[in-house]
DNA sequence: TTGCATCTGGTACCTAGGTACAGGCTTACC
DNA sequence: GGTAAGCCTGTACCTAGGTACCAGATGCAA
């Protein structure tokens, strides 16, 4: 029969996904625990697709499987209720922390940026000179690098 | 007597490190074993807080440890030769993955913003719309959204 | 010499997101 | 009914960069 729903291995393949990859997903909690043939063997809706594809897409857009879990589970308890699961306001987090990490790594860019001009060719030599833009002191207090250029 | 060089502790103290790190530094080959005392404690020259320093430094520029150990290594066998560790070339190449990094993340905060000025509230509500910005496809080929708005 | 702080090697555990394998059962097709 | 493909559970492993714990040995000062 073919028509009472998806096996797993049709669901990994429609959804990009590798089959382990869904019996993870469902320890995890992101996907449902799905109906079971007579001899034991999964069966998914069709709509377990798209849930996947939305999975992937929070993903990319940088949620943890925890927080992506949290978002869906938020999405089910209040259908019926006034629409709000959250995600606006997680979504609003997430792009706070996104907009960190793009600070951290511009400025990580120009450091790489400046030791590329500066010419840096050996790090230890660099830690000892003073006219080198690598940043290794902030680690520890004092740094005491020659003057020699 | 303390004038041998440091231990374990001081050093972890003085990088600003944890004790077993150094030890799992030592393992990775970015630091060379010391020398010990007579009963095995291990005993590092002062120079240990530098290369420390600039391992950190190194990690805080998106290197990994491998690639550390690499650089550092490039530093130590050609000193003497004509000077060229490498490190030009490889904080070039590190520039441009971080140049990657930073157009995918100016991809992702794009989006966010974008869920957040369209109002998003529901993952799986938004992935049957059609016009939610949320880059749902990408992953299969085909989509087939409602029309709904 | 006693006592406490420090250090030792070995091993296990952690996060995050999976992937791989083994041995056995089910399903599908001819 | 035979056979091959597919799926089952459980467990182990992977990367990356560490951290934690243990029992026993050492170092050092009083």
């Amino acid at each position: 029969m073919s028509g009472s729903g998806l096996r797993s291995g049709q669901l990994a393949g429609a959804a990009g996904v590798n089959m382990q990859t869904l019996r993870y997903y469902e320890r995890r909690g992101l996907l449902a625990s799905p109906q079971r043939s007579p001899g034991g063997h999964r069966l998914y809706p069709a709509e377990s697709v798209t849930l996947l594809r939305v999975i992937k897409t929070a993903q990319r857009l940088g949620f943890t499987l925890n927080e992506v879990a949290d978002l869906l589970d938020a999405g089910q308890h209040q259908h019926g209720g006034r629409p709000d699961s959250g995600l606006q306001a997680r979504a609003r987090e997430k792009l706070i922390e996104v907009e960190q990490k793009l600070a951290d790594l511009t400025v990580i860019r120009d450091t790489l940026r400046a030791a590329i001009s500066a010419g840096c060719d050996d790090l230890v030599a660099c830690a000892a000179s003073s006219c080198c833009p690598l940043p290794f002191a902030e680690l520890v207090e004092r740094t005491d690098r020659a003057d020699t250029c």
